[in-house]
DNA sequence: CCATGCGATTTGATCGTTCAAACCGCCGTG
DNA sequence: CACGGCGGTTTGAACGATCAAATCGCATGG
């Protein structure tokens, strides 16, 4: 802030802070080739040499340049993510990024972020960043059934791995975790706990996410020779229609003691529609899904089905580099179990 | 030349996917450059050649390869983003990050998300990072008031911008959220719902960002002639601290009716801590920060003080474009004023 | 003794783009 | 008519790395 620049006609001064290959070549006296073999190819070198070259490297502190090793491999080492405005309660897409941007950085990848309006807008963008060569491939989350990204990527040979099963898994490798599994465990923990009459809360019938947790609850009541008549809630998108629906479940001869949830939300919602006794205690007991951070701050605090979304991510990337290595290679798919964490206090009555 | 070609495997096969500016020139009859300039330069280029170009462009399918573009011009067009693990009730992050993004591609720019362990290998990422030209600059979140990378940042010339005032505001630029004014808001919406005895709860003294928010509500307090001893919550980390702080504030001669709070995870406790009347509605009013996604979801919903995201990002993208532009450019900083999302039903009466 | 082979290293070409300078008509002016 | 100026266009040279092929030195074997 000293002084203002000389007005002169210093134009745009390139920045001369990176160290080139050829720089440390003639430092360690030798030729760019055998550097650059001693950074890729170090069994080429003689160990004599690969020292000294290393050496004159740390000295001049070098660092390959990105872009030029990029054109010459044609190659991005970049993975594209669309990030989605945020909704709802929990917080997967923080956790699934981290995730991951750490899987990536293991395998020296990054991850670029992007954001798109619309659907069109983002194959738009896929295009894009792939004809530029800015990315080598993509990771596609909230796939739902009518998805066309996967398809659309299967035609023009570009890598892509899907979070969450695609409409036809056999043209897409993707990665999911079992919901109806996760269900499963919220029916075996509230059996576990006493309870009977066990009610599905979930979203209405038709998609796939959906319906498989819903599935879930329901095999997991029969394995347990418990009856499911009039347990299974309607249906409802929001807060509001799942209270609804679990307040009219309520009203029934024989009501239900305990709700697994397809979400945390809904979870939340009966809880606070069925309403709390004298002691302040839930007249229900509920278990929710995706883990939100806000399960495990209220009172008393939310069992939940958590995804691995660490092992998701490691799954995701591993398949993508497998296209990038070997482009053509056949789709896969990698079904992971998501884990119940329960909450309540070990010695709690339940109802 | 008597080259016997090595017929059969051919190994990696390149992707011969791009079109080259040359292939493009060939195809409209003129030369590279011609290409270039109509992309880069239009004024440059004739009329009718230059729609000559655009035609063959479009029939073509050509797009710029970006790492050549790259190498070129010394420019990555990416800004860098150290993505933290997930931790907190609210979706700051998530909400961030898209606009971030959003703002980043509106001026032709990509975020580059990375992670690091600790706060050493964070910087040795940024070294890797701009000494091989993938990433522009960086922009900085969860700044603390002893964070080395601002300084680290100046020091070497590269670009940051940080989300949060650095310790030295004069050497890195900065956008902030205004904690005092948000605080002054909640403090003036309790008011006006018939409040005199308003608490704040929040960290323990020493931290910029809480102290902030503290002095926000004495201020505030003090210009509507409203006292303020006892009722600056000793501080505390964790909920179940901060319950406590709040139950024995109410057990003061006259207690608060109403907490002002340093974060809707606060607001929460508070609420709990104190409990419900008979007909289930909350002993205290509480007003939260961060507008988490569960504040909407509660009963009933909690009014909280929300960061303007979108702003925030855009500045941020704004004064990093401007330092790349002409790097060196003197460090500035922008505050921005938050909005309390009020959410009490209008006629509903306080306490 | 020369051909052969092999490990270690160097040279030349290339990736696809943009910058800088040269080139080429063409017009107006002295 | 020569010359300078000026749009419009082309040519040559980077940018910094890697790949492929050539080269070099040296040991080995017929």
């Amino acid at each position: 802030m000293v002084s203002d620049e000389p007005m002169g006609v210093t134009g745009l001064m390139r920045e001369r802070s990176g160290v080139t290959i050829s720089e440390v070549a003639a430092a360690a006296g030798v030729s760019r080739q055998t550097v650059s073999n001693v950074l890729n190819a170090p069994d080429r070198v003689a160990p004599a040499t690969a020292e000294r070259v290393r050496r004159a490297i740390d000295e001049l502190g070098y660092l390959p340049n990105r872009a030029a090793r990029n054109l010459r491999e044609r190659t991005s080492r970049c993975i594209g993510f669309k990030i989605a405005a945020p909704s709802g309660l929990n917080n997967l897409l923080d956790r699934f990024l981290h995730a991951l941007a750490e899987s990536a950085g293991g395998v020296g990848y990054h991850l670029l972020l992007f954001s798109a309006a619309t659907a069109d807008e983002e194959l738009a963008a896929y295009a894009e960043l792939t004809g530029t060569g800015t990315v080598d491939g993509f990771v596609l989350a909230d796939i739902d059934t009518a998805d066309k990204r996967p398809d659309w990527c299967a035609e023009r040979g570009i890598p892509c791995v899907s979070f969450g099963r695609p409409a036809d898994p056999g043209r897409c490798s993707w990665v999911d975790v079992d919901g109806a599994d996760g269900l499963a465990q919220s029916v075996d923990h509230l059996v576990a706990r006493g309870h009977r009459r066990i009610a599905y809360l979930g979203w209405p019938e038709g998609q796939r996410v959906g319906d498989e947790r819903r599935a879930g609850w329901r095999a997991a009541m029969r394995r347990h020779g418990l009856a499911t008549e009039g347990l299974s809630g309607a249906g409802a998108e929001d807060p509001a229609e799942i209270a609804a629906v679990a307040r009219r479940m309520m009203e029934q001869p024989d009501p239900p003691t305990a709700f697994a949830c397809g979400s945390d939300t809904f979870a939340v919602a009966a809880r606070q529609a069925i309403g709390a006794d004298s002691a302040g205690r839930p007249r229900v007991e509920a278990v929710g899904y995706d883990d939100s951070p806000s399960a495990a701050l209220m009172t008393p605090p939310l069992s939940s089905v958590r995804q691995p979304l660490d092992k998701v991510a490691h799954h995701v990337v591993d398949l993508l580099v497998r296209q990038f290595r070997e482009p053509g290679v056949p789709p896969e798919g990698v079904m992971l179990r998501p884990e119940l964490v329960a909450r309540e206090r070990p010695g709690e009555d339940p109802r």
